[in-house]
DNA sequence: CTCTGGTATATTGTATGCAAAATACGAAAC
DNA sequence: GTTTCGTATTTTGCATACAATATACCAGAG
């Protein structure tokens, strides 16, 4: 646990909110797949004790982030972060690929010019052949891109449900945009699926979408065997 | 809550998660949009008694429950079953729309013959003509084809996540079937899927089903206005 | 008669205590 | 030396007690 960076609590929500709030933000912050197992382990009573409260409000947030799938529990034996084999992590790709695939459709149907042009703003600062110097930066850009379409749909049930899965597919993203220079590849995909949004061409964005996810789950597939 | 016909309970599990389930099962039972206001509520300490538990499992089921979206809490208030507003049915079903289509994709691509072939014996005992007078049965035939595509798919996480708003999809199906006729328009439907699903025609199934998860969309838009 | 303020009441939110279950450790038997 | 049984310890799961807050109701002032 001395591995997750808890801060301070918020005051205005209950304590079990700012705890499953601060937990989730912990665990967020988190590489979950660069950190060794036994800091996986969430103990109650150490939580109740660095947090300052009691173990009840630690147990209702453990229990939201098990039901959110963060967090698994083995009865009678305590919570672990949860870690996702890989044949989960392609499911969540899967999932992913459909909720944002559907909210491309949404966008290029629905959002202004405005909103749609938002989207190459996040790109703006980045000129082909640097990319590799700054790749970190990138990558955030990146994720942020995909973050920003499910938004752009309106769809608060898409974006709440895509929230669910997002630490996951931001964790995947960070991870393999770095192998074989996919953000070569990356670059241009979004280049075209910006275009087929401000052509307003809804089943070209959905195709677009959806292949670029459905690509980086083909990666998975094919690359990291070490999961 | 005298409304709501609790079970008894499973006893391999914590009673945390009996009670949840228990809580569940009744709602999921109950036709959320018929009861009157009063039998939204769910009071700790009446469920506590009823089901002969302390409130600690009970809470702990209500937490649960809330972040999957069935009931909400009022701080200091308490809890309630959720019931959807026609803007957030609207985008339930757009949710669906999403994870159903791309079911149908997977199933296109992956499904055995005879996995498919189980799609047409839901409607087995239907002919044509006789649908309104078993108006109900069709309505759930309806329903389980839905779910089954989703199960095809072999994607737990899909079927995890479509899980989560089944009860409100199914309350919405089960409400529109018998209106305009629409099962007439259903049961063609549902032919060309199982049909594209048939000729392996992954992007037409994916086609088929959302635009027939969308049609149900504009059909509460333009009806249902006593939502 | 109406509105405001205060107190009583009811209900949630949190803390704590207790019991049950699982593991870990050690001693004794083979 | 190894295995097995039993006990101790640790940790969760549940129950209960207490605190805090929101509403309801009533009284008194305007």
């Amino acid at each position: 646990m001395a591995a997750l960076a808890l801060a301070a609590l918020r005051s205005d929500a209950s304590l079990s909110i700012q705890v499953y709030e601060g937990i989730r933000a912990a665990i967020t912050a988190t590489n979950l797949y660069e950190i060794d197992e036994a800091n996986l382990r969430l103990d109650e009573r150490e939580l109740a004790a660095r947090l300052g409260v009691s173990r009840t409000p630690i147990r209702e947030a453990l229990v939201r982030l098990e039901h959110e799938g963060l967090v698994t529990s083995i009865p009678r034996r305590g919570y672990h972060i949860a870690r996702k084999s890989k044949a989960e992590l392609l499911e969540i790709i899967i999932v992913w690929a459909a909720l944002e695939s559907m909210a491309a459709r949404l966008v290029a149907l629905q959002a202004s010019d405005e909103a749609i042009a938002s989207l190459r703003t996040i790109f703006a600062t980045f000129d082909g052949g640097r990319i590799a110097a700054k790749l970190d930066e990138y990558s955030d850009a990146n994720i942020r891109f995909h973050q920003r379409i499910i938004e752009l749909s309106g769809c608060e049930q898409l974006r709440r449900t895509a929230d669910g899965i997002f630490i996951h597919v931001r964790s995947i993203r960070h991870r393999t945009i770095a192998e074989n220079r996919r953000f070569e590849r990356s670059i241009v995909d979004h280049l075209q699926i910006i275009e087929s949004l401000e052509a307003r061409d809804a089943d070209l964005a959905e195709r677009l979408v959806r292949d670029h996810a459905m690509a980086l789950a083909a990666h998975v597939n094919a690359n990291d065997n070490d999961l």
